[in-house]
RNA sequence: GCGGGUGUAGCUCAAUGGUAGAGCAACAGCCUUCCAAGCUGAAGACGAGGGUUCGAUUCCCUUCACCCGCUCCA
């Protein structure tokens, strides 16, 4: 399947356009039209309804340690600055970074080194990137090259002062760049701040400044105490959290598959240490099979356990959910959602301030000073087990979904080109989105065969006995086939025909929209004839 | 951020330095007793800004967006 084809077809029938767009678009940020917002929170309630309200709280799940409790938060998009700085996003999403126009390559402004040097008359400032072994003998082997000197005519060139940061030099012109061969290649550092910025307040400065949340997940860590100290909840619980994020993408792509304003699922599970590794492997199982009941079948979903190299060593087990989007080439996939071990990194890190995720055991992480870098809120997140009497620090499991990614891989998994037979038998193409019937946006349309001899009035019956539980779209214009084919690409589930036979008999057919398979039904159970139908 | 490509109606595509055409879709009617493309009618577009020109959708510059490749991806 060709992504165009997808693009145009949910813009063409409403399924997602491009925000802003009457202005020219705005890179990275997709609107939801009105197949889409239907489609979008299916999905979210789907979510929601399968691992929080409908959870079963007394049952052991299959799989799982034991019984547990689910909850919900929805928390603000902007929180203190300091979560940021506790959780560590601060410090590894705000860097200066300059590009080099002639070598392409990407240096952070505060690690490009470099000293100024004088020969034939010429004044540079040579540089080492941050890669660098030996940053004077690199800086000395760029400057003779830009000079056209051999090694043994280094005495020629004169030296300014020690080796000193990029960050000391105003003037670019004259800075040869780590990898360049000219002078003046490298841009102006730019600051690349991963995180939104905003301010608070009216008259807000730069002491003002707050970060639109990149991740749900922390206001749940923050939070913590909250939910336990009001809700009755014990060990092992989760809260989940639906919600917007926002992360400035260095390169929004894929249609909306890497978006600078998105929405996450989160569940963050609290858990006994002792019992985290069983949870993790139960949620990763757990979350894999709920896309297989959505629909994602076959070998473009898969679940992909990281390496322990690649792990932190805080973590005992990191998995990735991903699909292979037709935009990726073959062979790759795409995450939809990782389920993360995370052990007490967070609720430790929101207590006693930010943690030098390069230490073990984990410590604080601290600056020139020997002071902590970003200091924690200093509550007490441990918790007590009242049975046992015992004082811990709760592991985390952290199944983390993308909304938009999800709505996108059923979008692809659903995109169908196939052949139906047209009124003369003879086969025609037809596009038909084969969504999971409760994510189809519209779950029935009802027609009348033909606008006459009180099909409409009939049904115009069902569709308002129907409307009263479902999202269905009533249709009494142009031929039969063509409303057909119309639902097909809205992924409308079933179609409900009144004819001549209705009028007599009462029944009308259901006609499928996979199969294309008609049967006949009385009046008066259409409503729970598709209510069975979509909950299948 | 870099390089290449593309921007014309809702969609798919034409043509043109001198008032932009079509097919499909959508809309209003007509006709229709089960799987798109029957009839009639009306409506709808040169991504944005600037320049050259008597005149720019067309040529030039800038910008924005999308696609491909690099780069980045906590």
């Amino acid at each position: 399947m060709e992504m165009e084809k997808l693009v145009s077809l949910c813009k063409r029938r409403g399924f997602l356009f491009q925000s802003s767009e009457i202005y020219g678009g705005i890179n990275g940020f997709w609107d939801y039209g009105p197949l889409g917002v239907e489609l979008k929170r299916n999905v979210k309630e789907a979510w929601w309804r399968d691992m929080v309200s409908g959870h079963d709280d007394i049952s052991t799940m299959p799989g799982a340690p034991q019984p547990y409790e689910m909850t919900g938060l929805d928390c603000t998009i902007i929180m203190h600055p300091q979560v940021w700085k506790c959780s560590g996003h601060y410090d590894l999403f705000h860097d200066y970074m300059v590009d080099c126009r002639q070598s392409k390559k990407r240096y952070r402004h505060d690690q490009v080194v470099g000293r100024w040097v004088e020969a034939k008359g010429q004044k540079i400032f040579a540089t080492a990137g941050s890669d660098s072994d030996q940053p004077e003998t690199d800086i000395e082997r760029n400057a003779l090259k830009f000079f056209g000197l051999r090694t043994k005519q280094a005495e020629q060139l004169a030296w300014d002062g020690a080796m000193v940061s990029l960050t000391t030099v105003d003037d670019f012109a004259q800075v040869l760049g780590p990898d360049a061969k000219e002078l003046g290649t490298l841009t102006e550092p730019r600051e690349y701040n991963l995180m939104f910025k905003t301010t608070v307040g009216a008259l807000g400065g730069e002491e003002n400044s707050a970060y639109l949340r990149p991740e749900t997940a922390q206001g749940i860590f923050v939070n913590f105490k909250n939910v336990v100290d009001s809700s009755r909840v014990r060990i092992p619980f989760g809260i989940a959290q639906v919600g917007k994020s926002f992360r400035n993408e260095i390169t929004p792509r894929n249609f909306t598959f890497r978006s600078r304003e998105f929405e996450q699922m989160e569940i963050e599970f609290f858990c006994h240490p002792s019992s985290s590794a069983d949870w993790y492997t139960y949620w990763r199982n757990r979350r894999f099979q709920w896309y297989l009941d959505m629909g994602l079948a076959g070998d473009k979903l898969r679940l992909r356990e990281h390496h322990s190299d690649e792990l932190s060593h805080y973590s005992t087990g990191t998995a990735d959910i991903e699909y292979a989007f037709p935009f990726l080439p073959t062979g790759e996939y795409g995450e939809l959602e990782g389920i993360a071990h995370r052990g007490d990194f967070d609720l430790r890190s929101h207590m006693e301030g930010k943690l030098d995720p390069n230490s073990n055991p984990l410590t604080l992480e601290l600056d020139a000073n020997g002071k902590p870098k970003h200091r924690g809120s200093g509550k007490d997140l441990t918790y007590r087990d009242d049975l046992t009497n015992e004082r811990f620090t709760p592991h985390v499991v952290e199944p983390s979904a993308g909304a938009d990614r999800a709505t996108l891989a059923f979008l692809c998994e659903a995109y169908t080109e196939d052949e139906a037979p047209d009124e003369n038998g003879k086969l025609q193409s037809r596009l038909v989105m084969k969504l999971h019937p409760r994510i189809a946006p519209i779950k029935a349309a009802v027609f009348p065969l033909v606008k006459k001899d009180g099909m409409p009035e009939m049904s115009q019956d069902i569709y308002r006995a129907l409307k009263k539980k479902f999202n269905v779209f009533y249709d009494e214009k142009g031929a039969v086939g063509r409303r057909y084919r119309r639902q097909d690409e809205a992924g409308t589930p079933f179609c409900i025909t009144v004819d001549g036979q209705s009028i007599t008999d009462g029944t009308v057919t259901i006609r499928h929209r996979d199969t294309l398979e008609q049967w006949r039904v009385k009046q008066d159970d259409v409503v729970a004839e598709i209510d069975k139908l979509i909950s299948e």
